[in-house]
DNA sequence: CTGTTAGCGCCTTCAG
DNA sequence: CTGAAGGCGCTAACAG
């Protein structure tokens, strides 16, 4: 009756399993089981004979079975705005980095600063990892946090949410003072800001602190509604270089902005430092290759994607512990886009607390 | 008996499954899968109430699960030698967008050119992808292809291997020779090379280009042995300042290199264009900031990064169309680094075959 | 339209 | 030291 009854569809598959190993080696799939995870004791002669069938027919267990046998992945999911520049890559350098050191591999998404992409990013990892890196500077990191499955811990990167969240965050706001207080201290008096995207919260926190610290009266005209792109930094460029009186410095809220106010300054026949100084954020590998070369303020961004991860890998093993870590403080490095003197790497002037204060 | 034999380990367990749905709901874990997956029809009574009681659970599908048995997990494994600057960032975004646009996640790994890394990485990432992507420059792919479980389509990355595996590459031969030429034809006459690793096959086409087409006779003082790194270019650029007869051109086996070579050029007091000019390779975005902005031939990461992941897809979609992707041709970019006149990236004089042939 | 029943590939008690 | 058996959470026939 049941004679033609294709047994399943796995006719033509070249998927090798336990099974086919065991039967191989004439044990059972617990005894294979055992040997290649070496558990208990195996008799030498049965370990040898699965090994060899091993290697024999190139099997490789499948992780997928596996992780769902143990309830344990060894994948941490890092959901990011965006992937654009070397912020990211950084960033995910580091991440990567220490995760391998954990022994986790790396699951990227991207959220495109859209709430719905960063939440269908979420659900879609249920299951597929241990853990959540999340970076969500575009929208309320709170809003997100609600979403969250229930077994699923999670670290947010750099979002001001409340202290519901275990966050790693990098002070932006004293950054921001830092580098505003820089240029007033070498005299400079009307200082101008290139800020990043509304939505933002590092841009937000950043502007904060421009706002807070910079010399002179308030003036809308010496605020630039930039977005972290080079384009808006070359528009601002242009703009300020027309304004009267123009500013005699400029602050721009990332690297990249700085650089394409930088080109744009030139082209509109402006010098930089001597007619107007320019400070950046982030410190991309790009600032030292300006000309000139870009005083900034260092993140260390790999750096701290390698804190967030022990952050997560930690609170994955259940270390209760959720001591709050402390916001990074940047670190002022000067070049000579404001006045410096020096422009190769080996003589960046650095001040500033280190990472670990 | 088994009065106090506790239920397994899940006492405190907060994972919620189809079966919590399915109870709460008062049907079958069939029926709440069909809502979820909108599968045959389903009484809109019942899909209400499942989808109701999912969302008040706050239920996420398993997509471990999932893909064990859908036997797809809707997932890509990208294996590449490192993560540090541009060219990977790129690469990464170009894939991202383009898995992301085929519904498929990206499962990052790096091997740091060592061959165990790579082979690991494979082994670890079967059963949790559907496809891999794969670049070893540093070693032979053929070698590692051997190794590859037999139900995993991969696609290598610009690695010269046999015809037996897909491969979607940049044809870096056509690429140096194109740039020698430029140089020479702009009367340089004692063009020299910075080469990248030994092992790494880009660079020893790059490195085969420049020999076929320079003019010239063979001066192994005019070539240095470098590792695409921006300290192996300044240590070039100050060996080549030192020698007698000075080259006039030099042509660098990629962007960051040439990038260390100008800085050291300028310290060292030589002039770029007018006694050396200076060409890159790659057109990272770093390229267009330097000063003079940097002569390189393009060659669109993120572009072949999306060609690899839609070859791959297809692959996995079992379109067993193992058409060969044509090398990618790189396309010369001229700036003032060579004695163009132009800097800004509106201007970048472009030249040579599009991407698409 | 809906529930029951096999697995997906593996790990892990529990008995031999 | 080893094998049998029961899941992990979900999907997909197959009967009702």
């Amino acid at each position: 009756l049941l004679l033609n009854v294709p047994l399943r569809r796995r006719a033509v598959s070249n998927r090798i399993t336990i099974r086919d190993v065991a039967r191989e080696a004439d044990v059972s799939i617990a005894s294979v089981s055992r040997v290649l995870n070496n558990l208990d004791s195996v008799a030498e002669s049965t370990r040898e004979r699965v090994l060899e069938v091993a290697e024999r027919l190139r099997y490789v267990a499948h992780e997928g079975a596996r992780s769902l046998t143990r309830q344990q992945t060894f994948a941490i999911g890092l959901i990011l705005p965006d992937l654009h520049g070397e912020f990211f890559s950084e960033l995910l350098r580091g991440a990567d980095s220490s995760a391998r050191a954990a022994g986790y591999h790396l699951l990227v998404s991207t959220a495109h600063g859209q709430v719905d992409e960063a939440l269908s990013a979420i659900r879609s990892m249920r299951g597929r990892v241990d853990g959540l890196l999340l970076m969500s500077p575009d929208f309320d990191a709170a809003s997100v946090e609600r979403h969250l499955p229930a077994d699923l811990p999670a670290v947010f990167l750099n979002s001001h949410t409340g202290d519901a969240a275990t966050v790693v965050a990098i002070d932006d706001y004293a950054g921001a003072v830092a580098m505003v207080r820089h240029l007033a201290a070498s005299g400079r008096r009307r200082i101008a800001h290139i800020s990043g995207p509304a939505a933002n919260g590092d841009a937000a926190e950043r502007l904060r602190g421009y706002r807070d610290s910079r010399p002179g009266d308030d003036d809308p005209l010496l605020v630039y509604p930039g977005d972290f792109s080079e384009e808006a930094g070359r528009a601002a460029g242009r703009h300020f270089a027309a304004l009267d009186p123009r500013p005699d410095a400029i602050f721009a809220a990332n690297d990249l902005m700085a650089a394409g106010c930088l080109q744009s300054l030139v082209e509109c026949g402006v010098r930089v430092p001597q007619d107007i100084a320019i400070g950046g954020f982030d410190d991309v590998p790009l600032a030292r290759f300006l000309s000139p070369p870009l005083t900034t303020m260092r993140t260390d961004v790999a750096h701290f994607a390698r804190l967030a991860v022990e952050r997560l890998v930690a609170d994955m093993s259940g270390a209760a512990d959720p001591a709050k870590v402390d916001p990074i403080m940047p670190v002022l490095v000067v070049r000579h886009s404001c006045g410096g003197h020096h422009s190769n790497q080996a003589t960046d002037r650095v001040s500033g607390s280190p990472h670990h204060a």
